[in-house]
DNA sequence: GCCCTCGTGTAGAACGTTCTCTACTTCGAT
DNA sequence: ATCGAAGTAGAGAACGTTCTACACGAGGGC
């Protein structure tokens, strides 16, 4: 039982049918398009004019059987952490007026889902990867690094094989810590994602976070002070640490996250506690992302200039598919705090 | 001055390394692979087995170039809108045990923009594709739709090329209108986005949520208080809506918006104002996104099953694409209306 | 005039798959 | 025995590009 015939979905322009109808070969039209060495401008002009003519497109499928396919692959865990966003909207910035397209997977928080996504995008033969904050184990990401130019963003552990861009999150705790101590706070806790093991990334954020507000703690001379909670970057997760930290024996006048959205729900245990902020707690950020902006809650966060680093990323990788530097480099971006309406002067207690 | 000779890029396996090593032909693998007709179990034995041993991976883009490249392209204007992450969880989830892969193009909002993105996925081959409320020229959709599987998600202008999954925006902003009228408001405006105009879309979500207030409006008898004012979906957006409509001559007492995140930009309008809310003026959003249900926010919204959305249009998309329906479709959803604490009851004013 | 070089153009292999077609078995019915 | 069908395997073209290698003609230097 055959079904009725297809409906003939329409055939494509090709290279074939630019050449014959500029009547040239197959191969000076190939030049063209990238504009390789070797062609009249009298060439050129032919097949750009039937190019027009047939409204013809390169098909970037073919393409990457030879050469490139003109397709940068990015690797979120998270579609709604926005400072994702702002890292997407700088990478498609930079390229914006390049010949190469972006496009994203996005595989949620698993890391095995992470890995196949990863490797969907090779076998799509992405001409180069931004992994940001990748959760896959280390040793694959440098396999896959090995066969395509890859930069990896927030992982701040050195490799040859490929590039990163990362923010000095140490700095970052230590604007914070500086700004809570400032305000006369010395209970200050810290909310930060778990580190995590069987990946064997030696220093993710949440680590070179965690190390900042330690050193930065000490140099204070709170050592005894500190307090590092772990927690998931999402509002539940901030808000479990908020009950716990807030119910404590003798709990925070301040808690910095690594998370916006983490605060936010550490903002609701605080809201159910019946503890005003900033009033009865001081409560801080992290990414500065719209969230904490936002006109309800006027979050104190600090900025990690996320497009920035996203253009960087999408200009490095670039520059190594292009083949115009063949030595691994990282970038370091220096954060700023934002000082907002979630903190305030310590009261006596 | 030529280069140092390139860093080898590691070779990868493919379906004739397989062959070989399987002492079979190359066409053979292929059947396995698509488990195609006519292939015994002692050759699909010994070519799974071949393929674990040296870990082969389909190239993607060479299948492209024949067959199916089992990816799923979506269009998205913007990855901050909370809502269109409501929608990609739904297609990843759907998509998650099946051999397709999504990838995201995040276009923008700009109609040029997101028309260089579809092409961009249809020049990758991709097997069908997704578009989110997309501000294409409708006649462009059509055609690429004609060549490609396609589900739009948004518009509700019926077409016989491509399936659609809507959501019953008419029904929705009736509730909304309901529940306001319920609690004493008559002078109830809307902001919904500037009806779009040059891309021939006849039927975008916001023109059926104008409608269907329109509508409720009338049926309350309050046909003379309607206001609408037209913003655009974001912070910036509402905030300026919100400064317009609330130092008009009589203010209303409600404003309903299209999307959540105008609502809050009108948040922060009433509060700059002075205005408390739900006190002195009531706000609801659109989509019941994440940012309504924020600790600090309690935004009363619709809630449009995103999730859902998403997950449907993936089901239909696939159907499409493995030839078992030929058939336009559209699926409706129906919205809910979630109560929360931006509203209350008129005050005599 | 002859040989080189340079600039321009083309032929055709290659990329990694799918898929049509043909060839070879084997088995059952005649 | 013979024929046909059914089941399985493989050869090889095709997909739309890139890219290497080569051919050809025009100048330039001797």
């Amino acid at each position: 039982m055959d079904r009725a015939e297809e409906p003939r979905r329409s055939k494509r322009v090709t290279i074939t049918d630019v050449a014959r109808h500029a009547g040239v070969s197959v191969a000076a039209v190939s030049k063209v398009l990238r504009n390789a060495y070797g062609v009249s401008p009298a060439m050129r002009e032919k097949v750009q004019a039937a190019i027009a003519e047939l409204g013809y497109r390169p098909h970037a499928a073919a393409r990457g059987l030879r050469g490139r396919t003109y397709t940068i692959g990015v690797l979120l865990d998270n579609v709604r952490n926005a400072f994702f966003a702002d890292i997407l909207d700088g990478i498609r910035d930079e390229l914006r007026n390049s010949e190469y397209t972006v496009l994203i997977g996005a595989a949620g928080f698993d890391p095995e889902e992470q890995a196949k996504t990863v490797r969907s995008l090779v076998d799509r033969q992405m001409d180069g990867l931004i992994l940001i904050a990748p959760g896959t184990a280390r040793d694959e990401v440098l396999a896959t690094a090995a066969s395509t130019p890859t930069v990896v963003i927030g992982h701040h552990d050195t490799a040859d094989t490929h590039d990163s861009v990362v923010d000095a999150d140490d700095i970052g705790a230590g604007l914070v810590v500086d700004h809570l101590v400032g305000l006369g706070h010395r209970d200050i806790a810290l909310v930060s994602a778990q580190g995590t093991k069987a990946n064997r990334w030696k220093r993710p954020p949440e680590t070179v976070l965690t190390e900042g507000y330690l050193a930065a703690m000490e140099r204070h001379g709170l050592a005894g002070h500190t307090r590092v909670h772990h927690a998931a970057y999402s509002d539940e997760g901030g808000f479990k640490a908020g009950m716990t930290l807030l119910t404590a024996e003798r709990p925070p006048t301040a808690i910095m996250t690594g998370a916006d959205v983490a605060a936010l729900g550490i903002y609701r245990a605080a809201h159910e506690l019946g503890l005003r902020i900033p009033d009865d707690l001081s409560l801080v950020g992290y990414n500065n992302t719209a969230l904490a902006a936002l006109a309800p809650v006027q979050l104190t966060s600090v900025d990690q200039a996320g497009h920035t680093m996203g253009a960087t990323a999408a200009r490095m990788l670039i520059e190594r598919v292009e083949g115009r530097r063949d030595r691994a480099m990282r970038t370091t971006m220096t954060p700023r705090l934002v000082v907002r309406r979630s903190t305030a002067e310590q009261r006596g207690r």
